[in-house]
DNA sequence: GCTTACCGTTAGTAATGACTTACGATACTG
DNA sequence: CAGTATCGTAAGTCATTACTAACGGTAAGC
């Protein structure tokens, strides 16, 4: 999974919504769409959505389907978000050794 | 800035595409429009978005308006990722040292 | 085998968001 | 002061997305 996909997952508010239920651990469906202003159904949609970027994993349960996340496929927006950080530490010991030039 | 507006931000690939262009240094509306695949008014709507969710700053130079990368925008959104990893490990410590409990 | 519980998918609807064109405002130059 | 360059915003259009209701499939229990 790329870390765009991960940041179109994540976007949505409800989906990170569930998204964040699943830190108290594995849960069914039904499970994570009680208490939700949104339908199963829904709840399921968002699921699928979270499962097609990598973020989270699921297994057969009898008639459920336990989900949980799956932390791994934070790793690649994890590491796009650093190379901000590098490129601004970067810039910063430019900076603090000479002049800074805006354009590369 | 909060890491929910960070992340809606980031989600849309045009915007994501500008924000990554500015990598390379403080730039213009119309230079940041040069070569991409949507209009300047596009392009300075996503600028606003970016800027309201902290992620770039903005300075008047002369008519044109100059815009760079605030990484400090990125932090709440690099942290609310790292809680997932803290997660992660504390699972993986209590599965090491005993049977795993999926429901808190 | 019937009932219950669970769930993914489809079709339809409504809301949201991305984009464009046009316009007016600001800054700079000659 | 007129012309040029730059840019943010408004209004309109269109595509995308989130959600619902309904339905059918699977698993388990009696």
């Amino acid at each position: 999974m790329t870390y765009d996909t991960a940041l179109a997952a994540l976007a949505d508010p409800t989906r990170r919504a569930v998204f964040e239920r699943l830190r108290g651990g594995a849960r069914s469906v039904a499970d994570l769409a009680r208490g939700m202003p949104v339908s199963r159904p829904a709840v399921s949609q968002h699921l699928k959505a979270l499962k097609e970027a990598g973020l989270v994993r699921d297994e057969p349960r009898g008639a459920a389907r336990i989900y949980r996340i799956h932390a791994e496929g934070l790793i690649e927006l994890r590491a796009w978000l650093d190379t901000f950080w590098d490129d601004a530490l970067t810039r910063f010991k430019a900076h603090a050794e000479g002049p800074d030039d805006d354009h590369a």
